[in-house]
RNA sequence: GGGCAAUUAGCUCAGUGGUAGAGCGUUCCGUUCACAUCGGAAAGGUCACAGGUUCGAUACCUGUAUUGCCCACCA
């Protein structure tokens, strides 16, 4: 397409055209890039998910990621960005069900059968606009390789992984105290929770002559199997070994020692309920206790709570704390600042219970997931995040893999029917019966007309994502495109996803699935607070596109991202407009004067001073800048363009030529130059002027670098 | 509690062992034809604070303060 130099530049009138013109060409697949391309080029999108609008970290990230491979397919290199959208658990299951209680439909009374179906039809009808999104502020991706997690491809290769690792021995299964959200039905993992200050009281409580503990969950006491001290701690070192009675219950309940116990804290003497604390159950299992729960999934007391069944846990606490009060066990209590778990999604207090849970085992895992790093395979950027990356692996848990939730992968574990109806011939065999079987497909019995039934738990949507580098490929398009170059991604999921991708791609494929982690920036807000929806500081990218357009916009996203936390600055948009603006005006004035000259020369020669260090200067800075993008160094890359463009090339050279006779193959040598070096940045613009330079059919995108 | 980072012009940020730069904003001047979303010029900073290394520190080291982020988490 031509571009119009007789008015101003529009971008909401160019910017859709040229991305139609873009998708026509094909270019965005790899498969249809013209010219040999002996090299690959792969960056494995974040996937966002399915629910997820737009906001800015995305654009920031997918504007850096689009440097990318712009820059690697103009160098020549077979470019696949990878783009699609993850299911997202317990996110959608949550929009899907706000949704549908506008109309007075609650999960449960549609089934899960017909729930998974609705969250399927929404995932139909709006799962595809975060892409749109993307769309307008120029991704290159190739769409036509676009996946979804729940892809039916994709998700038997989820079943395999997980099948994989259950055959190596790695999967089990465990009673764990886990946190529990009772209001969306499920465990949460660490990395879920959102802590909260909240103001409590803390209640020492007397359980022995010798010992008072301090608890801001006296409702949870019920549970308690012992008591700990640290074994250091001269006030209770004598007591280690010996018993007290556990007051309202009567148990006898043994006092140990162990470290993870601070002297300092309270008393010093600490009740132990594995069934309701995580620590506890730590403690627990150091130390063999018994697991008694006394709180349900849903968040009430349970029959081993005695009187207090079916209480609410704040309505039993009252009472518990009332009669320790009429017992005289009640020391004292003191009001407490503490933080308390909550849902990252609804908000709701988290509650530690027992349940069981499938785990993946992340000692073999997590040793080859540090290795990748420490034997620099993998180079995370800027390079402190290996500490954290690190960090996070030195003392990583097992993870644990299952979700009580109906949108996801559900597990491919089945198990057998209680009942078991031998078949004829096999009336000996019965107790052959496999209970339970971790298979792709439905099984069947050999040995009796049971049925198997397949386990209700889903997996975590971590755990899908984490084989995203290969999940996401064909057959054939593993063989070609796999492991992939670059990864960028925020801070946040460096442990949660990074890693996980990291060993999965090592287990299963045996080769690390990138080699080059770039961890973008975060933007807060100009004062400095973290922009967030709820906080109501979010700002809506797609504003700054529709008045300043895409170009403005991811200049104004690269300008300022020089350092890892971006307070934003809207005026950096403005500034974007205003070169894009000066762009347009050069490349109009410099045209015009061209309108003879099919192809810049190659090798030109400088005349006069002027031309001379016009010329050297263009070469430092091209060749500088592609040193910049090499290093993932994008701001720094921007500001020379920016400098050299508006400093050198307008300001001086462009007025010295129109004192001078000749130079104009120089002017437009220049210009096309410039245009390159802008287009990974500001795609649009550069790709509308190049249109209408000489003789080009070329499209910008694909020109030699 | 542990870790990481930041502190430079009114604002957002670069930067370097030898007395500081950009964008935006401000002030003044300028519309001869690429661009007033422009050009030219100017004002504006004891580079958080204190010590140390050095001939010399904003830059290197130590400490302090403030801010932000990450991780762990206190019963």
């Amino acid at each position: 397409m031509k571009a119009d130099f007789s008015k101003p530049y529009d971008p909401k009138e160019t910017e859709g055209k040229i991305y139609q013109t873009w998708l026509d060409s094909g270019y965005f697949n790899p498969d249809k890039l013209p010219g040999k391309r002996s090299k690959n080029y792969i960056v494995y999108m974040p996937l966002p998910n399915v629910t997820g609008t737009l906001h800015m970290g995305h654009a920031l990230n997918n504007t850096i990621q689009d440097i990318l491979i712009r820059y690697h397919r103009m160098k020549g290199f077979r470019t696949l960005w990878l783009p699609g959208t993850d299911h997202a658990g317990i996110a959608t299951q949550y929009v899907v069900e706000k949704d549908l209680r506008k109309q007075n439909i609650s999960r449960f009374e549609l089934g899960r059968e017909k729930f998974t179906e609705k969250v399927w039809e929404w995932k139909e009808k709006y799962g595809g606009i975060i892409l749109d999104q993307l769309k307008k502020f120029g991704v290159s991706a190739d769409w036509s390789r676009t996946r979804f997690t729940m892809d039916q491809s994709y998700a038997e290769d989820v079943f395999k992984t997980f099948i994989h690792y259950y055959e190596k021995g790695w999967v089990y299964r465990g009673l764990r105290t886990v946190n529990w959200c009772p209001k969306d039905g499920t465990s949460l993992s660490e990395l879920e929770l959102e802590y909260a200050d909240a103001e409590t009281k803390l209640w020492y409580i007397k359980y022995s002559p010798e010992i008072t503990v301090a608890t801001t969950r006296p409702e949870t006491m019920l549970g308690d199997t012992a008591i700990a001290v640290n074994p250091s701690d001269k006030r209770y070192k004598h007591l280690i070994g010996k018993t007290v009675t556990l007051p309202i219950q009567n148990r006898e309940i043994p006092i140990v020692g162990d470290i993870a116990i601070d002297l300092k804290f309270g008393t010093g003497a600490v009740k132990v309920t594995p069934a309701h604390d995580i620590l506890d159950f730590e403690i627990g299992q150091r130390h063999k206790l018994e697991t008694i729960q006394v709180i349900n999934e849903r968040a009430k007391m349970t029959a081993a709570a005695g009187k207090y069944e079916e209480l609410k846990t704040i309505e039993a606490r009252e009472k518990i704390v009332n009669d320790l009060k009429e017992m005289g066990l009640l020391v004292k209590e003191e009001k407490y600042q503490t933080r308390v778990a909550k849902c990252y999604r609804c908000g709701t207090i988290i509650e530690p219970i027992p349940s069981n849970q499938w785990f993946l085992k992340m000692d073999k895992l997590g040793a080859m997931a540090k290795q990748a790093i420490k034997s620099k395979k993998v180079r995370i950027r800027p390079k402190n995040f290996e500490k954290t990356y690190l960090n996070w692996l030195e003392n990583v848990r097992d993870w644990s893999v299952s979700r009580q939730i109906w949108w996801g992968h559900r597990l491919p574990v089945w198990f057998h029917e209680p009942k078991c109806i031998p078949k004829k011939g096999h009336e000996k065999d019965s107790a052959k019966c496999e209970e339970m079987v971790v298979s792709l497909i439905k099984p069947e019995c050999k040995y009796c007309e049971g049925k198997y039934v397949q386990s209700d738990d889903v997996l975590d949507t971590w755990f899908s994502s984490a084989i995203w580098p290969f999940g996401g490929l064909s057959k054939k398009d593993f063989e070609n495109y796999y492991p992939g170059n670059a990864l960028v991604t925020a801070r946040d999921i460096i442990n949660l996803w990074v890693a996980r991708m990291i060993f999965s791609g090592l287990e299963l494929k045996k080769k690390v699935p990138f080699t080059d982690v770039f961890i973008n920036g975060t933007i807060l807000t100009k004062d400095g607070r973290r922009m967030s929806k709820s906080l109501g500081t979010g700002i809506d990218p797609l504003n700054y596109i529709n008045l300043h357009g895409a170009d403005a916009t991811r200049f104004a996203l690269i300008w300022q991202a020089s350092g890892q936390d971006i307070r934003w600055d809207e005026a950096a948009v403005m500034a974007g407009r205003k070169f894009c603006n000066k762009i347009w005006n050069a490349s109009r004035f410099v045209l015009q004067k061209n309108t003879g000259i099919a192809k810049p020369s190659k090798a030109l020669v400088g005349k006069t001073s002027a031309d001379k260090k016009i010329l050297k200067k263009l070469a430092a800075v091209k060749k500088q800048t592609g040193k910049n993008i090499e290093n993932f160094e994008f701001s720094k890359a921007l500001h020379d363009i920016y400098d050299f463009f508006w400093h050198e090339f307008c300001d001086v050279y462009i007025e010295e030529t129109k004192k001078q006779e000749g130079g104009q193959e120089i002017l437009f040598y220049v210009l096309s130059e410039s245009l390159k070096m802008l287009h990974p940045f500001m795609p649009f613009i550069t790709e509308a002027i190049y249109g209408n330079a000489g003789e080009n059919k070329k499209l910008l995108m694909i020109e030699k670098w």
